[in-house]
DNA sequence: ACCTCCTTGTGTACATCGTACAGTGCGTGT
DNA sequence: ACACGCACTGTACGATGTACACAAGGAGGT
C-alpha cells in the first residue's frame, strides 16, 4: 500500500559483506567479554564487532548463543597449559594446571560467569580433565576417587574465578575507578552503629579495611591458600 | 479518534486487590524458585502468583528485582542453623554450619544461581559470617586469617551448590525424568570412538557410569569430601 | 557469454524480560 | 459527606535471543 517513492529517495542497498567465519566471530566475542564481562557478549554486539549489520549473520556459523558460548569457553580452555604426561610429583602437576587455569580466568573474567551455564564438554576441557585423572592415577588413586579429587580442584579454581568476576562486575557496574570509590560506597551500605554490636568481628575487619593504609586483600593469595589446603587434604587421602 | 463503544461491550473494570505485602511476595518468589529454578522467578510470574494482574504491583514493596532477590537470599540464609556462641570444637562448629548451609541450598536450588549476582550483605548472611569468624578466632586464629578460612568454607558450599543447581537445571531444561534419560542423551554427545584414544580415563569413567548397575555419584559425598579436605588443610595451619 | 542455483548475508518481526510513567479506585481521615 | 492520598493497574519502551523470508553475488553448466 502506498506509492513507491522515487529511487533517489530510497537508500542504496548496503554493500554486502563476505568472509565471516567462526574463528573471527569467536575472537570478537572473546574480546568483547574481556573488556565488558559476560553481559557485554550479546549477539548484536558481536555482530557489529565483526562488521555485520545484523545479529542473524552469526547464526550460520555458531548456530545460536549457546553454541557461541561453548566455542568461547573452549577457546579459553585452550590457553591452559596441560602437559602431555604426568610428571614425577603429582602435587606439582596439579598445582601447575590449577595455576594456569587461574591465570586464564584472570585474563577472561567472563569465563567463570559463562562456564556455569553450559556443560563442560569441549575438547580442551576434556584434555585438562584427562590429565588430572592421569596425575592422580599415577599417584596410586583409583579412578573414581581421582575424579572426585579432580573435581575438587576444578571447583576451587572456578569458585575463586567466579568471585573475582563478581567483583570486577561490581566495579564496572558502579564505575569504580580506584579502591577509594569502593570504600566510599561500602561506607554507605554498612551502618556501623547498628552492626558494631551485632557483628563485632565483621565490623573490625571492615574498619581495618577502610583505614587508609590497609593492604588490599589479594584474590591470588586467597586462591593459593584454598588450593594449598585442598591439596593438603588430598595428600592425606592418598 | 474512534467512537467509544457501548459500555456493555467494554469489559468491566477488574476487581481491585488489597493486602499485598513484602513477606507474601518473597514467599511466593521463593516457592516459584524452589520449583522452577532461578529462571522461573520473573516479576510477572511472582505477580500472578500473589494474585496481581501486573508486575508493577510488586515494585512498591520490593523496589526492583534486585531488591526481591536480596530478600529471597536473606530469607533462605535465615534457614541456616547458626549457634549463638562457638562451641568447644572448632571443626565441629564449622562442619555443622557448612552442612546446614548445604542442606539449605539443596532445598533452594535457586540460591546458588542468584547469590552470585548480589553482594552478600543481608543480616542473616552477616550473622553466619560473624559466627564463623568467632569460631576460628576462638581456635586461636588472627582475624584476617580467619576471614580467609571462612571464605574458603563458604566458597566450597556455594561452589558445590552451584554445581548441583546446574545439574537440576539441565534436568528441567531437557525434561529428564530418570537417570536413564540422562544416559540416553549423554551417549549421543559422547562420541566414544573418537574419545577412547584421546581420553581413555574419561572414557572409562563414562562407560562405567553408563553401565546398568552403576552407582550414581552423589553430590553429598562430593560435598563432604571437599569439606573434609579443606578442614584438614585448615587444621594444619592452626 | 548467459542462465541458473546455492551459498551467505540482510531485514523485519515476535516473545520475553525488567521497569518507567501516568492514571484510577478504594479506604480513610476530617 | 467529601476530598485526599495510598495502593494497585494498564500501557508502553528498550533490550535480548532468534525464526522466517528475502536478496545479492559467486559458481557451475551449457
Amino acid at each position: 500500500m502506498g506509492v513507491t517513492p522515487p529511487i533517489w529517495l530510497l537508500p542504496e542497498a548496503p554493500r554486502r559483506q563476505r568472509g565471516l567465519d567462526r574463528d573471527g566471530i569467536v575472537r570478537a566475542a572473546i574480546a568483547l567479554g574481556d573488556e565488558g564481562g559476560a553481559d557485554a557478549v550479546t549477539m548484536r554486539a558481536v555482530a557489529t564487532a565483526v562488521g555485520s549489520s545484523t545479529p542473524m549473520s552469526l547464526y550460520r556459523y555458531v548456530h545460536n548463543r549457546d553454541g557461541l558460548v561453548d566455542l568461547m569457553l573452549d577457546a579459553a580452555m585452550a590457553e591452559v597449559d596441560v602437559p602431555a604426561e604426568p610428571g614425577a610429583d603429582w602435587r606439582a602437576d596439579v598445582l601447575a594446571v590449577a595455576r594456569s587455569s587461574w591465570a586464564m580466568t584472570g585474563r577472561h573474567p567472563w569465563f567463570a560467569e559463562l562456564v556455569h551455564s553450559r556443560p563442560p564438554a569441549g575438547p580442551n576441557s576434556l584434555r585438562k580433565q584427562e590429565f588430572l585423572l592421569a596425575v592422580f592415577e599415577k599417584a596410586g588413586v583409583a579412578l573414581p576417587t581421582a575424579r572426585g579429587f579432580a573435581q575438587l580442584v576444578d571447583g576451587h579454581v572456578l569458585g575463586s574465578a567466579l568471585q573475582q568476576a563478581e567483583e570486577r562486575k561490581m566495579w564496572r557496574a558502579n564505575d569504580f575507578r580506584s579502591i577509594d570509590d569502593v570504600k566510599a560506597v561500602a561506607e554507605q551500605w554498612f551502618d556501623a552503629g547498628h552492626a558494631a554490636t551485632l557483628y563485632p568481628r565483621i565490623t573490625q575487619l571492615f574498619t581495618s579495611m577502610m583505614s587508609a593504609d590497609a593492604v588490599p586483600e589479594s584474590p591470588d593469595e586467597q586462591f593459593e591458600l584454598g588450593l594449598a589446603c585442598l591439596l593438603d587434604g588430598i595428600a592425606q587421602r592418598i
